[in-house]
DNA sequence: TTACATTTGCAACATAGTTGCATTTATTGA
DNA sequence: TCAATAAATGCAACTATGTTGCAAATGTAA
């Protein structure tokens, strides 16, 4: 196998793992790499095609699963029928909740990270813990 | 069967399916009054546990799908897998979009029609064709 | 009341998500 | 450097959800 030379290809993907409390293996620097480089969110299968289904699907499950837990990366639902994900901005993912962005004609799903929430006061008595924002549309690749 | 009784009991559901345009069935019918009655939005399964497995699923599914085409219904994504429906509160939904909220202790979403989501700009090149905005937390009866 | 188009339920299939378990792999400390 | 150990991985099998085709049942309009 390949992974002592992933490991080596990228320091940061290596450290970020160890950061998190994670073992570094290769398929996490695999699933990382490839996040860090197609810029948009990705659902599990589409993961697993993009590796050529080199992975198991349940790898890539659980793969994601954990990311998602130690906050490499977040959750995005944007419509469609499968959760989709992408790497956090900040260590602090929830820290500035931003709007997320489906392109109906592309199909791609991405995080506009400038774009914050703004802030909406609820009725008494309600306590806000997350907040889910995600607009359709086209984007401006594709207008 | 009981459609007879069911056409009488409700003129409202009645007139309002025949204004989208479409036929008054008792499916329609009962699907329609056991939205309005509960209150917060729910699932095609929700909605079929709640009927007594009475309906087959595809009914449901399909009747919801016609629903939401003609306006009757809108889809809510509140962070949860499953897709939930509630009813419009006008008949134009789009024309003033509004807030959702998930209860994580009752587990009921529903919408809030008085808060409005407000606007947001985006980048130029971005043509926004729909919005989805939910919220997470605790509800005002839970907390 | 009949004719016709629509709706419904069944069967079957498609897709996404999930668990248990045996094997493989990464990390730690000697 | 290597053995011990805890964690990650892949396979098989399963659950839940969403979807289509088609024949039978039903609603609507004339």
């Amino acid at each position: 196998m390949c992974f002592i030379h992933f490991k080596r290809m990228n320091t940061s993907s290596n450290t970020l793992l160890k950061n998190h409390g994670l073992k570094v293996t290769a398929n996490r620097l695999i699933i990382l790499e490839m996040m860090k480089s197609v810029g948009y969110a990705v659902s599990q299968n589409d993961l697993k095609a993009m590796l050529n289904n080199s992975l198991d699907k349940v790898t890539v499950y659980r793969t994601l699963k954990t990311f998602q837990e130690v906050g490499i990366i977040h959750e995005i639902l944007d419509g469609s029928v499968q959760v989709k994900y992408a790497l956090c901005d900040v260590s602090k993912c929830n820290a500035d909740a931003h709007i997320h962005f489906k392109c109906n004609s592309c199909e791609k799903t991405f995080c506009l990270n400038s774009i914050k929430i703004p802030n909406i006061s609820l009725p008494i008595g309600f306590m806000v813990a997350k907040q889910f924002v995600s607009f359709q549309g086209k984007c401006q690749s594709c207008s």
